[in-house]
DNA sequence: CCTCACGTTGACGTAAACGTAAACTTTGCC
DNA sequence: GGCAAAGTTTACGTTTACGTCAACGTGAGG
């Protein structure tokens, strides 16, 4: 069984995308779907690599990378070299995901903060109604002083 | 006390980052540092925005949407109106961030998996040194068919 | 046969985030 | 005071990831 197929059309519907950026994504290499004479068709596979190049993407890959990386996985065939150097590069996405990972929970963290005291402005406000402002100066930046 | 400052030349180095870019920064209003004359004088307060200006670049951040953020702490002063839309946004940012987390995880999860295809495959290699390579093809994409 | 929606291939345009080179001025220090 | 190192502005160049026409083909249906 060959699966579902789809066209250009759907898939930009269903992923979000614009047929440029299909036709683009397969300039690039990142993909390669079969052709009804001129005419793109997508099967499920495609569609997966699609969900892949978009997550990649969504997490700051350049497009140059993320074929890199399709390229590793499809090159199964590999050397016991080629493995290795899979294999390195594999390791080296994950720790730069996972350094990526830190930098987004601290900036949360940093976000919260600052949404923390917002909110209690907000509430201060509502409290008494005060409209001389007594400037409260959110500072952010880890808590820093105000002005040097 | 006005706290230590710093060259141009030596935030280059402790950041990591050219010249140009930091002045890039100033054009695009992120950074406003002294001068003494025409020479930037960067205080330990414009350090520190740095490093978040860096932190929210590394995460995805345009430049554009930085200053804003930058712009929203600054502006501690804002009327009830400004508190509220400030709130929206950085509510806004850290649902986004909390959507990247998730990314984040997925993609480390699935290259976790490719890596350990990948092992398994290099362990095989060596505990019989069989060289007609019985085509294993690491599929990826969450275990699709390798073919369809 | 004609229209229309959908598809195709060029090919130039654009926005973001700097790189890079030119042409100077300023500063540190021997 | 002289010279290298570090600083400045101005301005065009580059890369990435598409956007945006233009010009054309193709199958379904009225």
């Amino acid at each position: 069984m060959t699966g579902r197929t789809f066209s250009i059309r759907e898939l930009t519907k269903a992923l979000g995308i614009t047929a440029r950026t299909l036709r683009h994504y397969e300039d690039e290499g990142l993909i390669a779907p079969e052709r009804r004479g001129a005419t793109r068709i997508y099967s499920g596979r495609d569609r997966a690599r699609l969900t892949l190049i978009l997550r990649g993407r969504r997490v700051g890959f350049a497009l140059a990378e993320i074929k890199d990386i399709l390229d590793l996985y499809d090159s199964g065939d590999g050397g016991i070299t080629q493995l290795q150097h899979a294999r390195k590069k594999f390791a080296e996405r994950i720790a730069a995901l996972e350094r990526q990972k830190k930098d987004i929970e601290d900036s949360a963290a940093e976000l919260r903060l600052g949404l923390e005291m917002i909110e209690s402005k907000l509430s201060e406000r509502h409290a008494h109604e005060r409209s001389a402002t007594n400037r409260v100066q959110i500072t952010g930046y880890g808590l820093m002083p105000a002005e040097d």
